[in-house]
DNA sequence: CAGAATCCGAAGCGATACTG
DNA sequence: CAGTATCGCTTCGGATTCTG
């Protein structure tokens, strides 16, 4: 069973529509960051979830994943030109947030 | 056990980031509209989470109902101002989705 | 350090039947 | 016509434990 795409809002809302991914983009955008580094700058996320967040992330060609062979082990997320293509809605989801977000 | 706010963008994806809210704000964009023909023009969506989708975006503020005392009953949904100033995100997302949706 | 594996409760969602 | 109630499956997400 696939996901039924009615418009392209609902293709977008298919790629980053869960809680922690576009997050994970939004911290992306000054630029890319090791693993650990990456996940500290989200708290509450769980490891299970930040690393089916970035694989997903990934699969769907969004952020570009770097291994480096050393010890101990290192690796890098960046987004791609995919990914930094999303960077005005981030940023305007986050602006209406913070607009909206008055208690 | 309440939502937990990270960042104002989570805050934002608190109120629109699921499944079918996008979609019932996106076809609002144009101008308040009963309930069956709204739901209409979401094909796919069911009964219970078109209600359910409508109530919770009311209860945020986004959207508005207008009961007519009328027989058949006569119910008739439409942006709030804050529902309207989600109208650039929105087709920001619609965009996004059609300019990556290429298959 | 990065992340895979498992268990389990919570939330999302659809199908169906029913009410005023 | 608009909406509610219920059942049950699926997905989301957290806690914990384990590995190279």
């Amino acid at each position: 069973m696939k996901k039924e795409i009615n418009c392209p809002l609902n293709f977008t809302m298919s790629l980053i529509g869960t809680k922690w991914k576009p997050l994970v983009l939004f911290h992306l955008l000054e630029g890319g960051l090791r693993s650990g580094i990456l996940q500290k700058k989200i708290p509450g996320i769980s490891n299970k979830m930040f690393t089916q967040t970035v694989r997903e992330l990934e699969k769907d060609g969004l952020i570009k994943r770097t291994i480096f062979p050393v010890v101990p082990p290192k690796v890098e997320y960046k987004l791609s030109s995919k990914g930094e293509s999303l960077e005005a809605i981030l940023r305007n989801l986050d602006q209406w947030g913070l607009d909206n977000s008055k208690n």
